[in-house]
RNA sequence: CGGAGUGUAGCGCAGCUUGGUAGCGCAUCUGGUUUGGGACCAGAGGGUCGGGGGUUCGAAUCCCUCCACUCCGACCA
């Protein structure tokens, strides 16, 4: 119990304060910088980091609400090993499937082996084996892990590592409809999480990705600096991955024809960009052809897909139409030369030789330009049915701001985000795999159905200083601030008043629960490295302790996101604090 | 994997073009002066100049090679 307590605080003089000045020259993101900066990590290599002890003492608190709020809604904690046997991902299929960012090892036995990225497979190995009827479901198991993926490039610190610790959650049951329930469970556990943590979050739609699965949701913290691009509409709770939201076409019938379809000699324009450039053509009256290859089953050896000027094909859409090849390739300049007969800076709709598939916004362009299939030459003025058929239309473009949303209310904006939790349901895909089986009811063995639910336990400290810091450096949310309050003495070693009043308080304060901080550092460090040092580590409360103010009987309180700090009688700073931090 | 760049004291950098045996700021240590926003003075310690090989009387500097790290890119016509 008192070591406990006295684990909770620390004093600067007996501490390893390991804040720098200047911003070491490899980090990119401000949070890198800050914690690099504030001294909560140190880099070892590429990806790997040290935690130091601030640092950790975040980690920890992180975990902790993690822990708490897993146990709460019905999860079980267990421990697996990182290294885990090559067989059980022959089994899944998936140490073929895997590239190399699956790190693998071989032990003194030349057996194979890998760190594992992830732990489908051995939470899959222990259940088949440990639960054999129906009675005992829906189970969810959870660990708090360190993973590894040897990532492609390592960058942001512990935004994106190789090493890195997560939670992960897998549950079991006999039916879809359990999956459901807990699946629902789930996002809302990760949505009071992310709420304790103090974290501006979203819930997006989102794509299953190479685990594979049915329903996925991401959970974002929004910053600018994040990796990802999230559409939101403006009026309703509608969000979703970009890659993911559905492109509609515009309102409105197809507009009728004004103009004549024109031919036009446009030898210098070999892009969208060019041709509007160089022909005041509005970009919105402009169609791109992109050449892929056909799916292996049909007839044509390539398809045809348009998108309007100022949009972007959406890969993982088109690579999903049963007319194109999975994984999705685009035709090479020789093949679409040999195919067509002109060069990729020319290629239209009007007279193509091969099926086309055409984005419902171009379904409904009117008087557009696209290139004629001849090098250096468009035709203008192109309209559906009157010059060329309506191909066959489908969504395949990425969303833009402003498109209508597709819940139906509302127009799209996109904002980035920082992916930090993601739950999936994973269906059958790797109990069937791995025969993990129970018996039902009727005595007869049934397939289990499987979720799983992640939270980037190192990334959310990231991401949490992303969104929020300030020219001092960090500013915590309460909840995982490494130390609640800062007591900063001046003159600590001088005046004996300074001193009494400030180890009053520190005990005070810590028997009240909270985890304290006090600078008593030697007089060499002057108040403002204190501050400074305060400020960057970002240490929410900050109480000054200074013969100055106990002559009036006053201590000084700022909170770390005040503008301006405030004298308090000294009796009433309990009170201040009690009131101003939420334990 | 392709392209670009960097590697010199714990951190940030200069020196390299034009070879002559390493320097600045911060940090650290000692002594003193300071004490409300990253103090001042005096002194000190700390570097196989990423590794190896070569050229040369002599290499941080020129050449070869390997390694590490960082950034950009990986087909949107």
């Amino acid at each position: 119990m008192l070591i406990n307590e006295l684990s909770k605080s620390m004093r600067t003089s007996q501490y390893l304060i390991s804040t720098v000045k200047e911003t070491p020259s490899d980090a990119e993101v401000i949070s890198h910088q800050l914690m690099l900066r504030a001294g909560l990590i140190r880099k070892v290599a590429s990806g790997l980091y040290n935690w130091l002890p601030l640092g950790l003492r975040t980690l920890r608190k992180v975990e902790r609400i993690v822990r708490e709020e897993m146990d709460k809604s019905g999860a079980m904690e267990v421990l697996m090993p990182a290294v885990q046997p090559a067989e059980l991902w022959e089994e899944s299929g998936r140490w073929e499937q895997y590239g190399p960012e699956l790190l693998r090892v071989n032990d003194r036995h030349n057996r194979e082996f890998c760190v594992g990225p992830t732990h489908e497979e051995v939470i899959t190995d222990l259940i088949r084996r440990e639960i054999k009827s129906y009675k005992q479901l829906p189970a969810n198991f959870y660990q708090i892990q360190t993973k590894f993926r040897d990532e492609i490039r390592p960058r942001f610190g512990v935004m994106r590592s190789r090493e890195f610790i997560m939670k992960d959650a897998y549950s079991f049951h006999v039916g879809q409809d359990s999956l459901q329930e807990t699946y629902d469970v789930m996002h809302q556990t990760y949505t009071n999480i992310f709420t304790r943590l103090g974290l501006d979050f979203r819930p997006v739609l989102a794509d299953t990705g190479s685990i594979g699965g049915a329903t996925s949701h991401e959970f974002h913290v929004l910053a600018d600096s994040g990796e990802d691009d999230i559409a939101f509409s403006n009026v309703s709770d509608y969000a979703a991955n970009v890659e993911l939201a559905e492109a509609m076409a515009p309102e409105g019938d197809l507009a009728a024809p004004t103009v004549e379809m024109t031919t036009v000699d446009t030898p210098d324009a070999k892009t969208i960009d060019e041709l509007v450039a160089q022909f005041s053509l509005p970009i919105e009256k402009t169609i791109k052809t992109l050449i892929v290859k056909a799916a292996e089953d049909s007839e044509a050896e390539f398809v045809a897909l348009l998108v309007r000027g100022d949009h972007e094909l959406n890969e993982i859409k088109a690579e999903k139409l049963t007319q194109v090849a999975e994984p999705l390739e685009f035709a090479t300049e020789e093949q679409i030369r040999d195919l067509i007969g002109a060069g990729p800076g020319s290629l239209g709709p009007v007279g193509l030789n091969i099926p086309v598939i055409a984005d419902r916004t171009v379904a409904k362009t009117s008087d557009f330009g696209a290139g004629a299939n001849i090098d250096g030459k468009h035709f203008f003025g192109i309209n559906w049915e009157r010059d060329v058929a309506l191909p066959e239309v489908a969504d395949i473009r990425n969303v833009v701001e402003g498109d209508p949303s597709p819940c139906g209310e509302g127009t799209l904006e996109i904002k980035r985000g920082i992916e930090v939790g993601h739950i999936f349901q994973l269906g059958q895909k790797y109990s069937e795999a791995l025969k993990a089986e129970v018996l039902d009811q009727n005595g007869k063995s049934v397939v289990m159905n499987m979720g799983c639910y992640g939270i980037g336990v190192t990334r959310v400290i990231a991401a949490a200083i992303e969104q929020n810091h300030d020219d001092g450096g960090i500013i915590w949310p309460e909840a995982i601030a490494p130390f609640h309050i800062a007591l900063i003495p001046l003159q600590y070693d001088k005046s004996a008043e300074v001193k009494e009043l400030t180890d009053r308080l520190y005990q005070e304060l810590q028997q009240a629960g909270y985890d304290v901080i006090v600078d008593d550092r030697d007089k060499k460090t002057s108040p403002g490295v204190k501050f400074a040092d305060m400020d960057l580590m970002g240490i929410p409360h900050r109480v000054v302790i200074s013969p100055r103010g106990n002559e009036a009987g006053t201590l000084e309180y700022k909170g770390r996101r005040d503008d301006e700090k405030q004298d308090v009688q000294i009796d009433e700073v309990l009170p201040l604090l009690a009131e101003r931090i939420n334990l």
